[in-house]
RNA sequence: GCCCCCGUAGCUCAGUGGAUAGAGCGACCGCCUCCUAAGCGGUAGGUCGUCGGUUCAACUCCGGCCGGGGGCGCCA
């Protein structure tokens, strides 16, 4: 890496080597007490117990020794024996110089590319998407932009829920609705009327009378089976019901700025799995329980139980589990993958670790090459899962909406947008809507569930993702005044300390991507492009840019400018947020 | 019952062993004859749930307790 804090830890560790010490402790990272240092290493602390002498005399001992690079000044010992750095102004210039002149702003690639397939989204046939879809499609998206950018081949996958016990329920409404899947003019016709309405209104029925209803619970079961099995009329429906879903998710996901490579569901693993649970067979892993085909995955070594993985129901049809593992097998198979990730909600972390358990038994992936990336659930003020006033589930299309309508009065109330056509009133309005969005969630640890709070996912203001639009628009209404008054950007010289602090900012990104990337955890890069507009904003209050007197310090500032708009929006792109060009 | 996650400012959240624990919102006070005020600057606000332990050093690691959420084979 190139960044400061891994060029200051290099020069520390030679000097730690040089007299004679252990280099583990020699990491310089930026600094908590900015007034002393722009960079600070604890080493010298650390380092004290293993060799028996004081931090402070150790910490001196380093500063000593340290030879003046060109990028810092000899560091100040302070308080127990923390060593400071300050960066030089030259340093520092040429520092956002490279990421200036750099097209990726600064940030590397990853020294060994991989085959990664993103597994998000998880949108169900029959079901409409609703606030908490929003998770694992955000994440998603943005966690496969960060692997992508790092350098790995990346396939997204949607992986649609098409495949199970709610297929069967869907068939079974049906049936009961048309008295009877004999007449097959009757079925061509009603299913050549479906909407997806009609999918909206039967499955919450459906599901409901499943629980009370047994006989109605086991024909679904069996229907479920029929359907796997191939029966022809079954298919039929669950292609109609497929396909009328598919086109309303994909036009969903279109207006998140959603997009996968591939748009498979649970029913693409469907071909591999009887030649699986042959292979599973032969293999001995199979085993009868309670009428059902098992796979038993605990180790003795567990502190907690781990039922077995189901493979094969009782009634004879494939489960959740089945065509998880079938889906390894496929994606195997088709992109030989060495790393697969699941964006799906933490609540599934015991079913993941049966299935990658099952996986690794059966020898259909490595192990350590399945992870589950969980997130925390989104609830109501109350504690408990997010629910509409009216008590029902609020739907991401209506949340959208919503967020679009308060955009436009937004623009309409600063009289932004009454030179833009329509068109770009609209497109103005859809980025900020959809930045508030994204940026509302991804402002948060994927891990966490948080409150989900209207208000806050509708704000403007503050920490959120119309900020960091206005950051970028800014920049780019002085990049278009400096284009027409002739002016172009020039060498980068740092000397103000807001400058000093968008030059530092801009050095942090490469470790903001690289944290994101280890992690899977988009919020660090959130957190850089906020640090980043920040510093910026700061900057442009402070600093005048196009009044500037000095014709140097003016095109210097461009440049800082322009540096600082290009690595925004890579940073934004990564969180698969755009910007529009005025706001 | 067993297991997992969480508890940080009035609110929503960052902070995976080091100095004076941060941000946004909300509150209060300033700043638009000057590149977009969806902005900038400042003030107030915290015994980091609690009790112990490890450590030169704990919001951070370990254990107990309290409180909240979640999971525990024929749904996904």
């Amino acid at each position: 890496m190139n960044d400061f804090s891994s060029r200051l830890s290099e020069a520390t560790a030679a000097v730690f080597s040089a007299l004679g010490f252990d280099t583990t402790h020699s990491t310089v990272k930026p600094a908590d007490r900015r007034d002393l240092g722009d960079f600070q290493c604890n080493g010298a602390l650390a380092l004290a117990k293993k060799v028996g002498r004081k931090p402070q005399e150790l910490a001196a001992l380093i500063a000593e020794r340290w030879t003046a690079t060109d990028i810092a000044e000899r560091p100040t010992v302070a308080g127990p024996g923390f060593l400071n750095f300050r960066l030089t102004p030259q340093a520092l210039g040429a520092r956002a110089q490279q990421v200036a002149d750099d097209a990726r702003a600064g940030a590397g690639l990853v020294s060994r590319k991989r085959r990664v397939v993103v597994d998000y989204g998880g949108p169900n046939v029959a079901k409409p998407m609703h606030v908490g879809h929003l998770r694992a499609s955000i994440i998603g998206e943005s966690i496969k932009r960060i692997f992508r950018f790092r350098g790995d081949r990346v396939w997204g996958d949607a992986h649609f829920g098409d495949w199970g016990f709610q297929m069967g329920l869907l068939i079974t409404a049906l049936e009961d609705e048309l008295g009877g899947l004999s007449d097959t003019a009757a079925i061509d016709k009603r299913l050549a009327a479906l909407t997806l309405e009609d999918l909206e209104r039967i499955y919450p029925a459906a599901a409901a009378r499943a629980k009370e209803d047994e006989p109605f619970r086991n024909r679904a079961r069996k229907a479920t089976a029929l359907l796997q099995e191939g029966e022809p009329t079954h298919r039929r429906i669950w292609r109609a019901m497929h396909d009328v879903s598919m086109v309303a998710l994909k036009r969903e996901f279109s207006a998140l700025g959603v997009d996968f490579d591939l748009w498979n569901g649970e029913s693409d693993a469907d071909p591999y799995i009887p030649a699986m649970i042959e292979e599973l067979r032969t293999k001995g892993l199979l085993e009868l329980d309670q009428g059902a085909q098992v796979l038993r995955v605990a180790r003795p070594e567990d502190k907690r139980e781990i039922p077995p993985l189901l493979v094969v129901s009782s009634e004879g049809s494939a489960m959740y589990g089945t065509t998880d593992l079938a889906t390894i097998v496929q994606r195997r198979r088709q992109f030989d993958f060495e790393l697969c990730l699941y964006v799906v909600d933490q609540r599934q972390a015991d079913h993941f670790e049966q299935v990658f358990r099952a996986a690794e038994l059966a020898g259909y992936a490595q192990p350590g090459t399945l992870e589950h990336i969980g997130f925390g659930t989104m609830n109501g003020p109350d504690g408990k899962p997010f629910k509409t006033r009216a008590g029902g589930v609020l739907k991401l299309g209506d949340l959208i909406g919503m967020a679009r309508e308060k955009a436009r009065a937004r623009l309409r109330e600063a009289k932004i947008g009454e030179d833009f056509s329509p068109e770009e009133f609209e497109s103005v309005a859809d980025k900020v809507a959809i930045a508030a969005l994204k940026i509302a969630d991804l402002v948060n640890f994927r891990g966490t569930s948080y409150v989900f709070d209207l208000d806050r996912f509708m704000s403007f203001e503050g920490k959120t993702g119309p900020y960091l639009l206005y950051a970028t628009v800014r920049i780019k209404s002085i990049l278009r005044k400096a284009q027409e008054q002739g002016l172009a950007p020039g060498p980068i010289s740092v000397s103000h300390a807001d400058e000093r602090a968008v030059a530092l900012a801009l050095d942090a990104f490469e470790a903001a991507v690289t944290t994101a990337y280890e992690r899977r955890a988009p919020h660090f890069l959130t957190e850089h492009a906020f640090s980043l507009a920040q510093s910026f904003s700061s900057f442009y209050s402070n600093c005048p840019i196009l009044q500037e007197p000095s014709a140097e310090i003016r095109a210097s500032r461009l440049a800082l400018a322009a540096a600082t708009l290009r690595q925004l929006e890579l940073a934004l792109e990564l969180l698969g947020v755009s910007t529009p060009e005025r706001m």
